[in-house]
DNA sequence: TTAAATGCAAAGGGTTTGCACCGGA
DNA sequence: TCCGGTGCAAACCCTTTGCATTTAA
């Protein structure tokens, strides 16, 4: 249900370059905001599409030269944000803080991460429901699920680390 | 109930320095951990103190500088770590992702931030113990609460935007 | 006395910007 | 043709680090 729409295959193996056929969408969406389709544009929404989890700008920035090493740090920075600005590209906070984008799905969702392992997880509306409702009736908070990062420790960390560890 | 102990007169107002009598706890940590207590820690502590949110290191810099203009950036940064290693301050990450640091408040809680009007507002235990509950229940996690930090569109906001600026 | 902490200055890293050229529509 | 996009390189900003000096204990 991505704005991309994968429609057939989802990971054809050979083919790196997908045909814009691919991003009927994405250009309507692009042109209606006076924007152009450009193969930048095109490979750094595909990176970014077959990126499963996130990716930080600089991440991005490499992935996008590992297929095509022309790819230039502004150019990447500079879409990341027009394309948000369209709304096609959502941004979160990793652990560390830094942004971290990815293209943005039918379903919003949050991230959980482990502080104990490193590891993260994805927070579906489903799982967030507890606290979106807390907060709406609470005071009228409108939760932004998809900016939403939970922080803490996993079970298998929490376990291994005692009870003791979390208020301390 | 900070950690700090404030004692007596919150800020009496011509004293800025304030005598180190005033941090008998901080003494303390600091010496069982082999540091030493010194007049710039002294002052990052009171500035981080007296600012009742958060601030982040460069705002500390900007903040320390203003009561000792010798403030150098390194020493707030390192001071920074050292506090945190010992635990006598936190840190979260604000809207843009930056660190920001607190002292370590008896109770810790996470932050709301409204996009809209990029007011933000505490968390406390309880008001996010169904979100805590929710991920204990689900999976086990241990929220850390000082580290939540939830984003969306106050009840202002909200009302002003409309009910459908949520999920497009 | 002695190791921790400071101050300076320079490095570092990710991100942003100015500007001339290029190219999609 | 025309305005948006690109590439380059330099600028930026916050933060970190090396090293000699100072200073708390």
């Amino acid at each position: 249900m991505s704005i991309l729409r994968p429609m057939i295959t989802r990971g054809s193996p050979t083919e790196t370059r997908v045909p814009e056929a691919r991003f009927p969408d994405v250009r309507e969406h692009l042109r209606r905001a006076g924007m152009r389709w450009t193969p930048q544009r095109r490979l750094i929404l595909e990176v970014l599409d077959q990126t499963a989890g996130h990716v930080t700008g600089s991440d991005l920035v490499e992935r996008c030269r590992s297929i095509d090493p022309a790819t230039t740090p502004s150019t990447v920075y500079r879409t990341l944000r027009a394309l948000e600005d369209v709304g096609l590209v959502r941004h979160a906070h990793g652990l560390d803080g830094r942004e971290e984008f990815h293209v943005r799905p039918g379903d919003e969702h949050g991230h959980l991460h482990c502080d104990g392992c490193g590891s993260s997880w994805e927070i579906g509306s489903d799982e967030a429901a507890a606290t979106i409702d807390a907060f709406r009736r609470g005071r009228g908070f409108e939760v932004d699920l998809s900016h939403l990062t939970v922080v803490g420790r996993c079970h298998a960390c929490a376990s291994a680390a005692g009870p003791s560890e979390s208020g301390a």
